[in-house]
DNA sequence: ATGGTAGATGCAATCCGCTTGCAGTAACGC
DNA sequence: GCGTTACTGCAAGCGGATTGCATCTACCAT
């Protein structure tokens, strides 16, 4: 089942405009704002409105194509692609603003411990790290 | 040295507003909002406006008396006393957003494999879970 | 291939958390 | 007490995100 396929069985469509967001999407090496994907798409000369930017990120994410995070001080959220990828979190330079990936998850034991202290049934959790990269150092 | 001795020491000053604030944050069990604090506030017909609540809670961040933190889908940030607490994270209840403190941290360790892994040289993390309290399962 | 319909879009307006400018107020060291 | 200067309240502003609505278009049924 392509992507295609995924938006029509929830009955969604695949547009001019939602094409080109997950391109850019695709294409990003890292996540990426509403904003920064706006800015992204009008250097491709693609002809489309924030308000559309937003509700494609809305609907992608329902769909669960793409994850969207918020990351720590920014005031803003950012979309990466899912689909395909590993659980994984991320760091983000204090300086520059530039944010890597953290392949690694130390959390997956981390579940029972918490339900068994809160009685919580746990569902997701957002674990991020800020630091220096190299060259703000 | 207590908390008016701090102010003093970096330039500012006790006052009945700033108190204020101090007592609300002190005897709350989770974190707060600038809005939940400033409708405390209200209740305790203490006379002050929600400018004056934010500016407190940037001065009261910047001497280290109160952390602030940014859970994940909340758009707005909380803060809760920092003074003689452990470092710790929360949960929040996606039913009916409660915050309960989770006094554990598996991240110690976690830092020198970042560390060596991406160069960058880690300072905080931000670690939260999300999930049902028991009465919203 | 084409027509109907419901989802998608663009534009303008709006919301909401938060910040800033400024004139008046009050904390606190002297 | 007095004076300095931090603090406060009010109004305005900002930026990210959302909503209302008329129009457009993807795409299924025919």
């Amino acid at each position: 089942m392509d992507v295609n396929d995924e938006l029509r069985a929830s009955g969604k469509r695949m547009t001019r405009t939602r094409r080109a967001v997950l391109s850019v999407l695709e294409r990003s090496q890292y996540p990426l704002s509403p904003t920064e994907l706006y800015a992204q798409l009008k250097k491709h000369k693609v002809a489309i409105d924030l308000v559309t930017v937003y509700r494609n990120l809305v609907a992608l994410k329902e769909l669960g194509l793409v994850a969207q995070l918020e990351l720590h001080q920014e005031g803003q959220v950012r979309y990466e692609m899912k689909e395909g990828r590993q659980h994984h979190h991320h760091i983000r330079c204090k300086g520059c603003g530039r944010i890597v990936d953290l392949l690694l998850c130390p959390l997956k034991k981390l579940t029972a411990v918490i339900e068994k202290e809160t009685r919580f049934v746990v569902g997701d959790h957002s674990l991020e790290f800020s630091g220096w990269c190299p060259r703000c150092q």
